[in-house]
Parts: C-alpha cells; sequence; structure tokens
DNA sequence: TCGATACGTCAACCAGGTTGTCGTAACATG
DNA sequence: CATGTTACGACAACCTGGTTGACGTATCGA
C-alpha cells in the first residue's frame, strides 16, 4: 500500500473542498451569494417535510438556537417563507419560496457539472469508482456537518 | 452517471469524517486527548523546519494570532518545547518534545491501521483507487483546513 | 382538569479563528 | 553610523457559528 492512511484522510477531504469551494464559486457566480452547505441541507430538509423549527434542528444535528439563526438567514435572503401553524398555535410552518426551489435546482445542476468536469479529466469510471468505494464502505453523507469541532473530542453528541 | 456530484461531495466529506472521528478516538484512547488535525499539521511543521510563529502561519496559512494560540496548547500539553532564539532576540524556536514526535507516530500508525481496515472490507485496490482518482485530479491535501467558513465565500484569502 | 411534554425564543456563553495595534529587534542604506 | 523600513511576537478586541439554560406558552393525555 502506497499512501499513508493520513494522506487518504487529506485527499479526501481536499477532494470535498475543491468541489465545495468550485461549487460555492459557481453559485455565487449565479447570484447566490453567501450561501454554506448548512443552507443546502436544511432547504432539503424543510422541503422534505422537515417544516418546524424543532424537527429541522433534529434532522440536522444541531440545536434549536442554531436552526432559529440559519432559519433567519434563509428568510432574510428570501428562501423560505414562513407562516403560523393553523392548528398548532407554537409551531411556525417553513416552506420554500420559488427562489428556494431555484437554488436547490441550481445547486444540484453546479455539483453535477463539476462532477462532470472531474469525469472528463480522469473518465466516468474512475469518479464513479470513488463514490461506490465510500459507499460500499457505508459511508453516508453527514446530515450533521458541524462545522466547529471536527476532530474535537466528541463526534456526535 | 449514477450519482449526483452533491451525494459525491457528501461521499468524500463522510469518509473524511469517518477517518478524523475514528483517527481521533483511537488517539484518545491512547492517551492523545484533544487533539484536532490543525495540531498534527502544526506538529509536522515545526519538525520540517517552520520553527516560529510568522513561519508557521504561512505554512499553515492561519493567522499569526491563530500559531500562538495553537502552540499554546501543544506546549501546554507537552508536546512543544520552546526556547529562545540565541541569534534573533525576537524569536521563539519551537520544536518537538519526545511526547510530541510520539504522537505524531502514533497518528501516522492509526490512520494506517483505518486505512488497512477499510482495504479488508472492499479490497485493497478499491481503497488505492480512490487515493488515485483524486490525486490524480491534482487534489492536494489542504495545509489550510479552516474549519470555520468552509462555504463562506471566500475560500482562500 | 391539570400535570407532563413539546415548541419557539431569548440571552448568555464558548471556541476558534481574524484584525489592528504596539513594542522591539534586525536589517539595509545613505 | 544613524536611521528609516521591515519583520517578529504578543495583546486586546472582535466576529462567526455554534451551544446551553431559562422561560412563556400551547398541546396532549390520563
Amino acid at each position: 500500500m502506497t499512501r499513508s492512511g493520513a494522506d487518504l484522510a487529506l485527499l479526501l477531504l481536499g477532494g470535498f473542498r475543491a468541489l465545495a469551494d468550485a461549487g460555492s464559486a459557481e453559485l455565487a457566480d449565479r447570484g447566490y451569494d453567501k450561501i454554506r452547505p448548512i443552507h443546502d441541507f436544511a432547504l432539503r430538509s424543510i422541503l422534505a417535510g422537515a417544516d418546524t423549527t424543532a424537527e429541522l434542528a433534529r434532522e440536522l444535528g444541531i440545536s434549536k438556537q442554531a436552526v432559529i439563526k440559519t432559519v433567519g438567514f434563509l428568510e432574510a435572503e428570501g428562501y423560505v417563507a414562513v407562516e403560523a401553524d393553523e392548528r398548532d398555535g407554537r409551531r411556525r410552518l417553513y416552506s420554500l419560496t420559488d427562489r428556494g426551489q431555484a437554488l436547490l435546482r441550481t445547486g444540484e445542476q453546479v455539483f453535477n457539472e463539476l462532477r462532470d468536469r472531474w469525469a472528463q479529466r480522469i473518465g466516468a469510471e474512475q469518479v464513479e469508482a470513488v463514490g461506490d468505494a465510500l459507499a460500499d464502505l457505508g459511508i453516508r453523507a453527514p446530515t450533521h456537518l458541524d462545522a466547529a469541532g471536527w476532530f474535537s473530542g466528541s463526534s456526535s453528541p
């Protein structure tokens, strides 16, 4: 085995960072500014039905307070609409605006283009092999990308 | 192409996180507590000759102040020794203690074991293929793992 | 009906960075 | 040499993105 385990880990991180940075830049170019992955996660979860603060908190694995701040941003930027729940006076129901849905579509497209650009350079099979290997290892997309404290002792509280 | 680009990105992140979390836990088990990747980076850079604050800051891509805090932790934990520079009164020279060197060795070993465990599960060629693909794409280990603000607009200031 | 539970929010805090300022040491140059 | 320029290291203050704890209120269930 030629490559050290640490190098492998850093390559994985580097790969993600390359995609994330390029995707972020591309989204900004297309008018979606200041978007971080957590925003995409949140929008996706809302679309999938997690449309209250507590539910989003559970889904995203962050605190309710963090959800309030995040959704506050998304609302201010026009991606999310908030309305009262008729049936439960405590709840505030979140939903995606047209702009929010457009962001999700654009994001998907952008990342597919980036993946295709990789495929052009090293071959589609190679790119697929990377995803297959990780999927075979049971790696699941971390819903829970706690930016701070990656390596900081406890990983899942 | 079956897998979306976004999924691929998340798999890469998930792969890194899986290694990093397992490595962190394993290191903690072996008595190296509260260690984050940046600490390993810093130790490695010191060993490679970046033995002053300013030099480390350049090497790690973070501010001098952040270096001071980081090295302060490493010194307090006994991984790094600090002494005055005879020839330049401003400088403080960093060096690795025995414990610091032991941490680096242990870390390397731990991550190699994790890689081997992956290889047992999906085959060494598959694991190697992942590294090769990323390396072929010119992915470089990010020296510069700014935990905060991954996706936050500017990636490299 | 009334206690237990869940929701949403606020204020306070925390970690890990950055920026700006400063004193001081070294260096270059006229 | 004398001195302006540059580099180093440290401090304080601040920023960001999260957490925790307390609280008021609404709902539910026995």
